[in-house]
DNA sequence: GCAGGGATTCTTGATATCAAGATTCTTGAC
DNA sequence: GTCAAGAATCTTGATATCAAGAATCCCTGC
């Protein structure tokens, strides 16, 4: 027979106390919220290794992923991100101070920076991903492939809304 | 035709940059640790009008569910809201000052001590709780009920292995 | 030209969290 | 009985984050 998770027991004892409400959202959206704490400790430690936080990570792969010549400004970090601009400026000063990234000044707009990758930060990013694939691949071993696309598919038609403000 | 959210962008630009490694499972990942941000940022504007803090919930819904006398240890706290001993000190005192929960000596153990719900405690979270549901089936009224179900299905899948050490 | 609104980044102060160790108590072996 | 080992909770110190405001700069309309 099927095991129970955390949720399956946290929904059936609100189902006992409170027989008049319908918590079943929760056997979506609490497993969602507890599963990325689990995924967040599981790229922690992928990312050990390698001397970076997820934090770190995050900031490092938003400017990878963006091209030549890797090089993002503050702004478009933050919307990558989904933090605060004074948690990025404590980020990049972080990272700056690893030698992973460099502010340089934005010869268009004396008011704004760009922070671009360094050669050691692009190392470092490319190193941390194989990591976090590896681990992620092993996460999802017991899905298979129909399942995942549709998981991907129902979680994009929640995260649509959040997304996609203007609709 | 359909949308793009932000990971099917993100995971576009990796393609692009690194079409040498396999990332689909940030399909699924990337979309859980995103829509958790969201959902946290949702449950929060939910609970603001009962004037409660989306971890303070936590506590007391974890007190709730457990039925009369409403009351566990802080051992058993912190294994619900998965937070480390100093945290939960912390809330803990935090609802105690709001007259929320009540700390008493535990009769068997007395190193230990009890947390147990006050009747304003319970009424707060009850309200929140409705608030909370309310905006949860909000977030899901694009699924249809085969669709959630799937879904959460899926959702049990991975997250076993992570509440269920043993295995 | 130039004033004012808007954009961009950084700073500041407060706070929630964590990791590690201290404290207090229970339990079991002898 | 007593002592060592372990359990449960709390304390401490460090840090990452956020919200709100400051500082600087662009740009449009006049």
């Amino acid at each position: 027979m099927t095991t129970q998770d955390e949720v399956d027991r946290l929904v059936a004892a609100w189902r006992h106390e409170r027989p008049d409400l319908d918590v079943t959202p929760m056997e979506v959206l609490s497993r969602i919220s507890r599963l990325a704490r689990h995924l967040d400790r599981a790229r922690s430690s992928a990312f050990a290794s390698h001397h970076l936080e997820a934090s770190e990570f995050d900031v490092l792969s938003a400017l990878r992923r963006s091209g030549k010549p890797y090089q993002l400004s503050p702004g478009q970090l933050l919307h990558e991100t989904m933090v605060t601009s004074g948690t990025m400026t404590n980020r990049v000063d972080r990272l700056t101070a690893k030698g992973l990234v460099n502010r340089l000044p934005d010869p268009s707009d004396r008011r704004g920076v760009q922070v671009r990758l360094s050669n050691a930060g692009r190392a470092a990013v490319d190193g941390a991903l194989d990591a976090l694939l590896a681990s992620e691949k092993q996460i999802l071993k017991d899905l298979s492939d129909g399942q995942a696309g549709g998981l991907a598919d129902a979680l994009r038609i929640l995260s649509m809304p959040f997304d996609q403000p203007s609709t």
